[in-house]
DNA sequence: GAAAAAAACTAATAAGCGTTAGTTTTGTGT
DNA sequence: ACACAAAACTAACGCTTATTAGTTTTTTTC
């Protein structure tokens, strides 16, 4: 009987790392135990260990997923042809996804972190930078082809990534507004302003 | 020889506070040892109990004072004269300045109020979501009043709320752009838009 | 259907945790 | 100088933690 059922294309590590990432969000990931992640597997917490090597590789695998999924997406994003505006609409949408279909596992990489042991928690922190960068890189051009307004293109990185991570607390709302509203509504107030 | 000083108008619970924030701040509420506390404060960990009554005590002190911060501003900002532009740039001002004046508590009372136990778990929870419930009565008066975008005002207070918390992020810039650019960077992004 | 591999189980370990008890030191007021 | 209170100390407790070892059960393979 195996308890730790892997899905389609996906390894029983996946299954534990997805479960983990749901646990984590709830808990956080020091006050999570071994025991719940088991207990909301249906099975005892030394199985695990059959398909993991140690508690910090849910994290990293938490972490490093995301992290890539927004790098590989940026990739894309850079190589397409399009303005600043285009392009930075692209990628407000792409987070708003991400942060509304894998929910748990964003989360846990945007909060958890910090819980990351050398070597991975630098390989992580330059990943995160080199995105921020490459971003305001592409505000800055909208700048100098005078797209938008001269303001300065971190703090506006800092606003749109603050922005879309700031959906961690829509779930609530989640029922109340439809996606296309919040998207649409988001990338106006970012791009547009609030004020009429 | 008394090891923690109290500050002038503060008492030792304050000071047990204070660098309690600062560690969680750094390593995450669970994730930090009552040990390692009292040694950041040249004490034994037993001795932090002749202040305080449990490790608990210091997370609801941080979370909660953090909380009647802003309910007070609001208070203040909502008796006070003048427009809803007027009403949102002030309390975006206040966000931006408790963020940078008291960042180790405002930090922790963002990411660690999930560890509060019932019923203080509760109450913050009220507390926080009464707060965003008066913030979007100021955007919907503005809307009414023709000020503002027609934009769902949930969304517009996530967004501003969002953008104003992402300022845990800024210590890194600190020095390199001035706090007022970046302050008023901030509310001509949230209030007038990027696209010039 | 037997052999091999995978994955579950039980039981135990060592380390670290918050907290308490009891005692000693330090500071304060007269 | 002495008494009282405040706050430090040492030592230990009971509990929980992640993890390991060894064994048994389940699944896969031929």
């Amino acid at each position: 009987m195996s308890k730790i059922r892997a899905a389609k294309n996906g390894t029983k590590k996946d299954v534990i790392i997805q479960k983990g990432a749901s646990l984590f969000r709830k808990k956080g990931y020091a006050a999570s135990t071994m025991r719940e992640l088991a207990d909301s597997l249906g099975v005892e917490a030394s199985s695990l260990y059959n398909h993991i090597g140690a508690k910090r590789e849910i994290l990293q695998g938490i972490c490093f997923r995301v992290a890539d999924d927004f790098t590989n997406h940026l990739n894309m994003t850079e190589t397409k042809p399009g303005n600043s505006i285009e392009k930075l609409e692209t990628i407000i949408r792409f987070h708003i996804h991400m942060m509304l279909e894998a929910f748990d596992m964003v989360y846990v990489a945007n909060r958890e972190w910090k819980q990351l042991e050398e070597p991975f928690l630098g390989e992580f922190l330059n990943q995160r930078k080199a995105y921020e960068v490459r971003l305001a890189g592409i505000v800055n051009d909208g700048i100098c082809s005078g797209e938008l307004k001269k303001i300065n293109p971190h703090v506006a990185v800092l606003i749109i990534l603050s922005a879309v991570r700031g959906l961690e607390f829509w779930q609530r709302h989640k029922k109340s507004v439809p996606v296309y509203e919040l998207e649409n509504d988001m990338v106006t107030h970012l791009l547009k302003g609030l004020i009429k």
